[in-house]
DNA sequence: TGCATATATAAGCAAATAACTATATACTTA
DNA sequence: TAAGTATATAGTTATTTGCTTATATATGCA
């Protein structure tokens, strides 16, 4: 069979999950540097619950891994998962969302917890 | 700027449009060769108003477009969508559905319709 | 014309989703 | 130890989604 290939239910699932804006650009983000879940919530102007519940839901598919370092836990691509590939080309065709951390930087809000 | 966040809220539109069993499946096999609406239905076991609504869904995007002869009307992949390319490195690392089809043929229902 | 077939649309409902508020947990520092 | 900060989880609710049934539209044919 196609082994290499994706299952086409699990990629409807995965698809899915990339399919909202918040959790595909926080993985965009994710494909160029770590991020700390004080970053997104700030970035999306969003509440940390709702921050939280989209990172547990690409965690719950290997897609991120996250590093405690004290108080705050680090997310970033799980570049190791089976997924990886199959998400990497569409990650590669979205714009960079490098701005979003560069303004959390003029406004000093980012050294603040990193 | 607004430019990019454009951009990003598209794809997540896109993806999220992808991310249903159904129409993933339905646009690689679209991206394989056209089938009428009838062929879907017998493919998915599914009733004909649902089929009829993920294509749809498909066609407000402007991912399928559509053919009409006589009674049927013919769907395939408009590789002139703005999404094509998008989308197309995506369904390339699906494997075939032709096997679909070909289920349908020896039954000779495909031949009933096309 | 009338009937059959293929497809689309509308309305209603149940399941899934995402956000919110409140609370729990983990860690740091005084 | 207690208080403060960062994050996770639980429970609730509003919205979205996909399916169903019923009906409308378009075409072919006798």
């Amino acid at each position: 069979m196609q082994q290499t290939k994706m299952e086409i239910e699990k990629a409807a699932v995965i698809l899915k999950l990339l399919g909202d804006k918040t959790r595909l650009t926080m993985l965009k983000l994710m494909d160029e540097q770590t991020c700390c879940v004080c970053e997104f919530v700030q970035i999306f102007q969003s509440s940390q619950p709702s921050i939280s519940q989209h990172l547990r839901k690409l965690k719950d598919l290997g897609l991120v891994k996250e590093e405690r370092k004290g108080q705050w836990i680090f997310y970033s691509i799980n570049n190791k998962s089976e997924y990886y590939s199959f998400i990497k080309p569409i990650l590669d065709q979205l714009p960079d969302q490098d701005d979003k951390l560069k303004e959390l930087e003029e406004k000093g809000t980012r050294i603040s917890c990193c």
